[in-house]
Order: structure tokens, then C-alpha cells, then sequence
DNA sequence: GCACATTACATGCGCATGCATTCAATGCAC
DNA sequence: GTGCATTGAATGCATGCGCATGTAATGTGC
């Protein structure tokens, strides 16, 4: 790939992604309360069968850090739509998982989600 | 397009973004002391011919609030790279421009930007 | 079984960001 | 010119993030 195209490539990756989180910010924020690290949270736990996450899995797929997800549950798990619970074959490990109240969140907020998402991708 | 097809878009999008924003965040900060965003303002800065801006365009450019582009102007002012001016026709206005060490950091950066996008956008 | 490295997560801390507000300069209606 | 809305940028404030570190559980060499 040529340098002017990386370049060109690079900066229309970085207006997409602003323009997109941005209006999901906004969005997913002001409908239904949550941040866009959130909704991803959500959506992959809604997505896994078993409803169940390793807190370090999930911070792979949604791109943040160990700590950041950390304190990212805290926040969803003080509103009551993920609960934490101790692994038993290792105690040092911690499984999240959506509550009746997460799931039913992730419901509410999926329209606003796609309809953002199918808007942004095709303007 | 269809509703599987933007969800895979848009993570796709958000992968390439965060491996790309943080190998830059990396390298940029190990070799040459700068972060993304403050890389993004000197590579727009030395781009235009003038050499000067004006805050609520660069502010657009580079994706961020213009809250946070004043903040990081006065970083970049600390550290020597860019100065700000007035502007005779309105006065509420600001010039930021490159200073000689702000091009000359660009200049050592400039590789290692061009290097990591080439990587990114092979791999 | 004891010492030490490693792993999984939580937490202290500093920093960059966005929103709301403020302040100054400008434009506009009259 | 005076009053009022608008614009351009700076700042107070709250928040989310990553890095470094702490803590507890697990694995490993001997």
C-alpha cells in the first residue's frame, strides 16, 4: 500500500469511527442511559449462549482495558444489569453475567443501536 | 445493507481502530514523547501551506471538541511545538502555528506514523 | 511443604476528553 | 450609539481511560 493511501485510509478510519461513536454516544445516552463501551458490554453477553463472560475475554472483544472493564462492571453491575460470581474451579476468576434488568436493557437499546449503525454506514 | 452486515462493519471498524490508535499511542509516546491526537495536529499543521490555523477548523480535522483541541494547544504550547496568535481581523480569533521545533518533531515522528499505518493496513 | 513466579482481577492515580458555562469581540436591529 | 443575539475560544467540572500497583489464588521447582 502506497503512503498517501495508508494516510487517506487511516484518516477516513478516524472520521468513521468519531462520526459513529459519536452518534451512538449520543444516542444510546440519551434514550437509554448508556455509554457505547457499555452497549458493547451488553451486547456481546446478550450474543454468548451460556450468558456468561470471563471478565479478561470480554475486555479483548471490546477493545479495553483489564482495569477499564473492571470498573466499566462496577458501574453496570451498581445498576443492577450485570451481576458478578465467583469461578469455582478458579477463585481468582470472577464470571460476569446479564441480570433479568440487563437484558431486558439490551432489548430496549438494540433498535437505537442498528438504526445509528445502519444510518452511519450508508451516508 | 443488511442488519448482520453493519454490526460486522462497525466491528471491524472499532478492531482497526483500537490496534491502530494504540500501536500509535504507543510508539508515538515511546520514540518521540507525543500522543495520537498531538501527532494528528502537527501532521495537519505542516500539511497546510500557510502554516496556520484556526482552532474550530483544526478542532474538525482532527475529531475533537474544541474544548479539548484549546487544551491541547496549550500542551503543545508549553512543549515549545506550536504558538499561538492573534488575528487581526477578529480578535476573538486564534492562530495556532507550527514553531521551527514543532516541524522538526514532526519530521522525527513522521516515519514512525507513516511505519505503523503501513503495518496496520497490511496485516 | 515452602519459596517464588504467574495469573486474574481490583484499585490508586494522573491525564485527556466532553459538556456546560463564561468571557470577550463582533454583528445586527433599531 | 444602545441593547441583544451570536461567535470563538478558554475554563470548571465530572467522567472514563490506561498504567502501575496491590491482593488473592494458582502453579512450579525443589
Amino acid at each position: 500500500m502506497a503512503e498517501p493511501d495508508v494516510v487517506t485510509s487511516w484518516r477516513e478510519l478516524m472520521a468513521r469511527h468519531a462520526d459513529c461513536s459519536g452518534r451512538l454516544e449520543r444516542e444510546l445516552g440519551e434514550k437509554h442511559g448508556l455509554g457505547v463501551s457499555d452497549f458493547e458490554v451488553l451486547d456481546r453477553m446478550a450474543e454468548s449462549e451460556c450468558g456468561k463472560y470471563r471478565v479478561q475475554e470480554l475486555a479483548d472483544v471490546v477493545h479495553l482495558s483489564q482495569s477499564a472493564l473492571s470498573r466499566l462492571i462496577s458501574r453496570l453491575e451498581k445498576a443492577g444489569l450485570v451481576c458478578r460470581s465467583m469461578c469455582v474451579d478458579d477463585r481468582r476468576g470472577v464470571f460476569v453475567a446479564l441480570t433479568d434488568a440487563g437484558r431486558e436493557r439490551h432489548r430496549e437499546a438494540l433498535p437505537t443501536h442498528r438504526a445509528v449503525l445502519r444510518d452511519s454506514f450508508s451516508g
